[in-house]
DNA sequence: CGGCTTGTTGAACCTCTTCAAATGAAGTGG
DNA sequence: CCACTTCATTTGAAGAGGTTCAACAAGCCG
């Protein structure tokens, strides 16, 4: 059920003020959800890894643009259509719309209260969490992409990494890959919040 | 239907990791919810004002506090009673849930992107159009909880407001009274974001 | 009025940003 | 396969916005 859609790198999946009729699953890949004000800052909401579903955040128009991150495969249902299946698709969308939720307050606390680098621990730690801390977590998205979500500059994203790698918390192994030194260290540094 | 309670001023209504078993109507005052971190840091998600539903925000646990701004009314329902009397209190929850994550995704854009000034004029501005802009808005809250709103010091935000004074956006006629001078000029610093 | 809390203002400091350059990684064509 | 181009990332130095610390003014309530 449903269609399979292949975005290259940058590509928009839909825009911001769009019709939200549709409801997005990454299949491959990772994407963004973008806003841009009128001088060109630019906020990303959130990333969506494969498994995550996406497209449901917002009321009738969304509100941020969704892009993907890199080459990425995404299956798209329509909500009407899904609506049409069975009834359980309100409970499913209720239970995304609140993890949603939950995420964008733990966002809102990390932009209001935490330093560069709480933040850019916060983010290693959610990412690494996210895949299960498996011994080498890979960043599918570059540094003005993870500046963006942080709300910071690239420079910052870099010094504060150079910063935790030589404070042996996390050793990256390629740009976009890193493994966990101290997990612990990590965990104070991005869990200061209860 | 429900129950009626009243809070002083700074009582808690909730706490941070109680059950979320109730939900929560204003009826008059004003609430607010907070994020403490184990250092004192303090993050407020967002005010309601009498009308406003809140309680509903989270999982099955509140990842937020709630407390009273000032001495306030409370409506106070069991979800589990209300889901009792009738099935649109899914479509209710949903709704709130939804346009709390609206409200926590410009949350985001402020906290992330916008400017110490920027951020003080669209609070002032959310809070006159909230009020369906009177002439006199008054300011429910005092300056540390802005501050904290905004992701700020009470001392930045006591500056920002006196440079809004100054340049002609907005006028106080007393400390928590203003009235918007120049709509166009508050909603320009306030709205850069499309 | 006197005492307390809340809000404002000033000056020094610090974190993060901005601007600039160097380094590294990735692709392209010969 | 290597030189060359191009883009992404890192690092450095100077600057700005916001914080911190301190003092003062203004409400508020007994």
């Amino acid at each position: 059920m449903g269609l399979t859609m292949t975005f290259a790198k940058d590509e928009e999946i839909y825009g911001q003020d769009e019709d939200a009729d549709l409801i997005y699953r990454v299949l491959e890949g990772a994407v963004r959800t973008t806003r841009v004000m009128a001088d060109g800052r630019r906020q990303i909401g959130d990333f969506y890894l494969a498994g995550d579903i996406f497209g449901l955040e917002t009321g009738p128009r969304h509100r941020f643009a969704a892009e993907a991150v890199r080459d990425s495969a995404v299956l798209v249902v329509k909500a009407s259509a899904l609506r049409a299946a069975g009834g359980d698709i309100e409970r499913l969308g209720w239970e995304t719309t609140r993890r949603e939720l939950e995420r964008a307050q733990e966002h809102v606390l990390l932009l209001g209260r935490k330093t560069a680098c709480e933040r850019v621990a916060s983010f290693l730690k959610d990412l690494s969490d996210k895949g299960g801390s498996p011994a080498v977590v890979d960043l599918p998205m570059g540094r003005q992409d993870i500046a963006d979500y942080l709300g910071l500059t690239i420079e910052t994203v870099s010094r504060m990494l150079s910063q935790l790698q030589s404070g042996r918390i996390v050793s990256f192994c390629a740009t976009r890959q890193f493994r966990v030194v101290n997990p612990q260290g990590l965990a104070r540094l991005a869990d200061q919040a209860q």
